[in-house]
DNA sequence: CTTTATTTGGGAAAGGCTTATCGGTATACT
DNA sequence: AGTATACCGATAAGCCTTTCCCAAATAAAG
């Protein structure tokens, strides 16, 4: 990641705009709006790039392959719309997620996803 | 499913006796102790067969390939040992999940994940 | 403007999980 | 027991996502 290139910026502002976790699909499609000949192998070349840069972390939802939001955010879950396939930032938490664990188990962390239709959807 | 074989009973009783979400791979490992010349093709064929039969359900995790856990169990969640890869069930749930979403979300279910390490890890 | 090395894009290839195929086997019924 | 046929096991093939490869394009420096 040495040069700008309109391809990489064209990702990081398709992020900066989204609001929400897009998987590389998502990423090809609303860039290529800004630069149409952008290739797939590109956005992942510069997917993986953002993340070790620290500008994307992996969201990972069940069953689904992953997908990247801008990282720093404050912590927070996703939803997953049954209809339209999209996922968005659930800000806040149910505090106790990690709470009232049998004996044994030594939490690091937890991941809550909403399923459902979201706005957009009918 | 018309035949009640050693196959398909040795992955019943592995189901029943793990207590936990298993993966194929999982069932392959345990059913053999049972049936040394199980093979993976009937594995995959025998958890299909025993979802459709109402005695299965499949369980995602985020990031995870598919599980499959007993149906029928209460509402509950799921723990992922990062050491070991097993998953566990979590009794009970943080009730109010489902409530306090952006207004236009309509949640029709949701998962809860807890990462960290099992009691059978360091 | 020229040079030079990085980056791109398209397709091929890899990798993981799941399903299909098919001859041989074993279950259940007579 | 004998027989029809559902089932098994091993391998091949399919599907998706992701990475590799390399000639052509292009950003950055001189």
């Amino acid at each position: 990641m040495e040069r700008t290139t309109r391809q990489r910026q064209a990702i990081r502002e398709v992020f900066l705009e989204a609001g929400r976790p897009l998987a590389p699909k998502e990423v090809l499609e609303l860039a290529r709006n800004k630069v149409p000949s952008l290739g797939l192998a590109t956005v992942y070349r510069t997917l993986r790039a953002l993340q070790e840069e620290g500008f994307l972390v992996a969201v990972y939802l069940p069953g689904e392959p992953p997908r990247y939001e801008l990282k720093g955010l404050d912590h927070h879950h996703h939803f997953l719309c049954r209809i339209c396939g999209r996922a968005y930032e659930l800000p806040g938490c149910p505090a106790e997620v990690e709470r009232y664990l049998p004996p044994g188990f030594r939490p690091e962390g937890h991941e809550v996803t909403v399923y459902g239709r979201c706005p957009e959807c009918p």
